[in-house]
DNA sequence: ATACTCCATGGAGTCAACTCCAGGTCAAGA
DNA sequence: TCTTGACCTGGAGTTGACTCCATGGAGTAT
């Protein structure tokens, strides 16, 4: 598969794909002879995998050191564990941060929506308006 | 409230602090006789209202808008609650996101659970190994 | 052979959001 | 009065993650 078709299945520009690779989260992608990449299933599986945590906020350091291990063989199957673990921690810390952020627009806006309706905002003293 | 204190109550420093006026995403705060800042409880509110949208990812750039349609009075409420609506709709695909990457890290954290207790990781066409 | 399109590379540039720094003011304590 | 510590400002520097660009090779259609 062609860098252009990958860009387009997942999203992300052929410059990006390059880029990944170089920082090292896709491994060495196959070459056709002229020197073109050519992306393997089990490229297009881990390229995946990789834009999905990515998406989700996970440093491109963290997915080095991931494809890193991961190329290092089984034994290193107990630090891709450890390394997972503490990427989940970091993903649900996330997940706080969102629903916190969520409560306060959601308040907000149906604060917002009752102004809108009567014409003026009642003061209630968790606001924060400055 | 010093700047100092404002820092320590909410976790950020007090750079940040003095960025975040600069950038308009607070209030101009007021001063001490000797030009200090000192933060009033309004002021407070605010800061953590802001502290906890942008810990979700909101870019200060809307949080500026916010701010400049919240100081230009009660004639703003349906912008606002545009902006809003608006900012919950990307939180909410953010959390889409979040939950994609969790399963994805669920799974494999399970599939490395089991291969580090029996040594070693029988195959799934849904693993993504290079 | 020419043109066109896709792709490669190395390196520079961009952007958001801080973070750090130099040089200076101010108030309180020894 | 001198020192110390907290604070000020404007501006430069940093970081992470791309994004853009100039230049050049390959493969295909005319």
């Amino acid at each position: 598969m062609t860098i252009k078709e990958v860009s387009e299945k997942f999203g992300i520009t052929q410059d990006t794909l390059r880029y990944y690779e170089k920082a090292g989260i896709l491994p060495r992608i196959a070459r056709t002879p002229g020197g073109a990449r050519d992306y393997r299933p089990e490229d297009l599986n881990w390229v995946e995998h990789m834009v999905c945590l990515r998406r989700a906020g996970m440093p491109v350091e963290s997915l080095v050191e991931y494809l890193r291990l991961t190329q290092l063989g089984d034994g290193t199957f107990p630090e891709r564990l450890a390394l997972l673990r503490e990427q989940r921690e970091n993903l649900l810390r996330q997940q706080e941060k969102l629903n916190e952020a969520m409560d306060r627009l959601d308040y907000k806006i149906s604060r917002y929506q009752e102004a809108v309706k009567t014409g003026s905002l009642s003061w209630d003293h968790t606001e924060a308006e400055p």
